[in-house]
DNA sequence: ATCATTTATCGTAATATTGCAATGAAATAA
DNA sequence: TTATTTCATTGCAATATTACGATAAATGAT
């Protein structure tokens, strides 16, 4: 026990699921929010915005990049974090559709 | 250490995060879409429905209504679950928001 | 009152997450 | 080459999550 029962769910409920929990801290939103304001940045310039240790960060980045909402480009001994664009438009979308799909079908004029 | 540092982040940060963690389940968004789909449900037919125990879906429920997702009404030795109309709506608004702070910040016609 | 039904809670085990110091790896600077 | 800088990875400790059996609490039925 204390595992996830995958298999009992279907492929978009995990999706959703997955995708929820790579922004399920305060720490990745900082991080997600940094990258937009700053259209770019470094894992140095995190550890001193938020302020947590140089690990963690790395720790972090590596969930985001792994959930596919950012990709990195090495430059030199640093390396330049960016939102990935086409996997943030189909996050937004899932969730969009998901929290859609309740005032869909209460709204009266539907 | 093992425990999220909350009051490193902004309250905006800390709650997007929260309500994150809230959805980050799939057993969570079955039961989300579950009392969607028939406008409200008791504990009963989820276990039918998903298949895990009673005492892992009750406390799934409790996890949802701690985050203010979903209310119960008591009928009986039953209870009627349903979504939580304006939390919801602000869930929904809090999250969209999130996500268009990007491709709004790297619109061409902005 | 007794029993059945339904949900909540408690206790526990297995696993996952969070955080950081220490260390590695890779590029640059001296 | 020998530092220095920057990020990733490893290993560990603390805490949180997930799941379920057992049990409690509350209502309704007999």
């Amino acid at each position: 026990m204390g595992v996830t029962q995958t298999h009992l769910f279907t492929e978009e409920q995990n999706e959703i699921a997955q995708l929820a929990k790579a922004i399920a801290h305060p720490a990745r939103i900082a991080i997600l929010q940094h990258l937009i304001k700053t259209k770019s940045c470094i894992n140095g310039d995190l550890v001193l915005e938020i302020g947590l240790a140089q690990a963690t960060i790395s720790q972090h980045l590596r969930e985001l990049k792994e959930a596919g909402l950012i990709q990195g480009s090495i430059e030199g001994t640093r390396v330049n974090y960016c939102i990935h664009t086409e996997k943030w438009s189909a996050l937004k979308s899932l969730f969009q559709d998901f929290f859609e799909s309740y005032s869909d079908c209460c709204d009266p004029n539907c």
